[in-house]
DNA sequence: GATGTGTGGTTGCATCATAAAACCATATGG
DNA sequence: CCATATGGTTTTATGATGCAACCACACATC
């Protein structure tokens, strides 16, 4: 993509987000981590992506801490990729996205998964948002405030 | 990007979701327009992005039904970018892009906007994931299930 | 110990989306 | 009627992407 623009230095969180995992691969490849995948090999089957591609994505991604390389694990003397805090932490947005798609998609019934509540095995309720009391929150709920003490400038 | 390995005919609803706004551009402009953005000049000296980049993009947004163009609205005979209900079911997304940027980025200093509830302007908490019962839910609460009736390759 | 095979990459190379700037077309203001 | 602002499209270069071929290492086999 050229330039890319980097949105590493800028002071909108989403902005810094979409730098590390906005791309079209990282965040698939953290979704098969999540999954449980580890192994260069297993991403690259899994994901039918090329070779190189997957290189430099798990290099990104290491280098963004969101997977660290474990030494070995089954005895061959590779790498493997596991995911960090930071990279599980990206649970929600995979959530958010997926219900997106389900609540959106032109063609809902193309898509093969569905989310479930393991010890039901019920689907999960919609992502929601609430206020530190407690409250139930809509997007009209809320509002964007400056952050105290900061003087960079705004998004 | 070349071929983008279009995922459109994907079964992973994540993959959907990205084909549609898994891109640098897109989500700012949605973030945008969620702020009341509404015009093409308002977006680009907002984003400081290349004219023909965003033209591109509101193209493509409202292609995927993310955007509609509106014929008027001040008098000037030009149109306007305004959100479907399917661009604003995006606020969740950009809420978990925003959270996990909040925690886990390198330097949250740098971070100039927090969300806040409107009536009490306090930050809000983070996204909660209920099952249909109402219990919360972690990470590992959840499983993937094959949708039922179907026989589209898994993901 | 030479040979094969599977894993885990790196190295060219062609392609095509991206970015930057110039250009254009249609208002609007003086 | 000219200047300027708005809303784009065209032109050009760049460089990330995708593909295939190549390489290195480990382990197993002959």
């Amino acid at each position: 993509m050229v330039k890319r623009t980097s949105f590493e230095g800028d002071a909108c969180p989403i902005a810094r987000s979409l730098d590390a995992i906005g791309d079209w691969w990282s965040l698939l490849i953290i979704r098969e981590a999540l999954f449980g995948l580890r192994r260069f090999g297993e991403f690259q089957s899994k994901l039918g992506m090329a070779k190189n591609i997957l290189a430099a994505r798990l290099r990104s991604l290491v280098d963004h801490g969101i997977l660290a390389t474990a030494p070995a694990s089954d005895g061959s003397a590779y790498q493997e990729y596991v995911l960090t805090p930071k990279g599980r932490g990206t649970f929600p947005i995979l959530v958010a996205l997926r219900q997106w798609s389900e609540e959106f998609d032109d063609h809902p019934e193309e898509i093969a998964t569905i989310l479930v509540d393991r010890e039901r095995g019920r689907p999960i309720k919609k992502l929601e948002m609430h206020a530190e009391d407690g409250r139930l929150l809509s997007p009209a709920d809320t509002m964007l405030k400056p952050r105290p003490a900061s003087r960079r400038r705004s998004a």
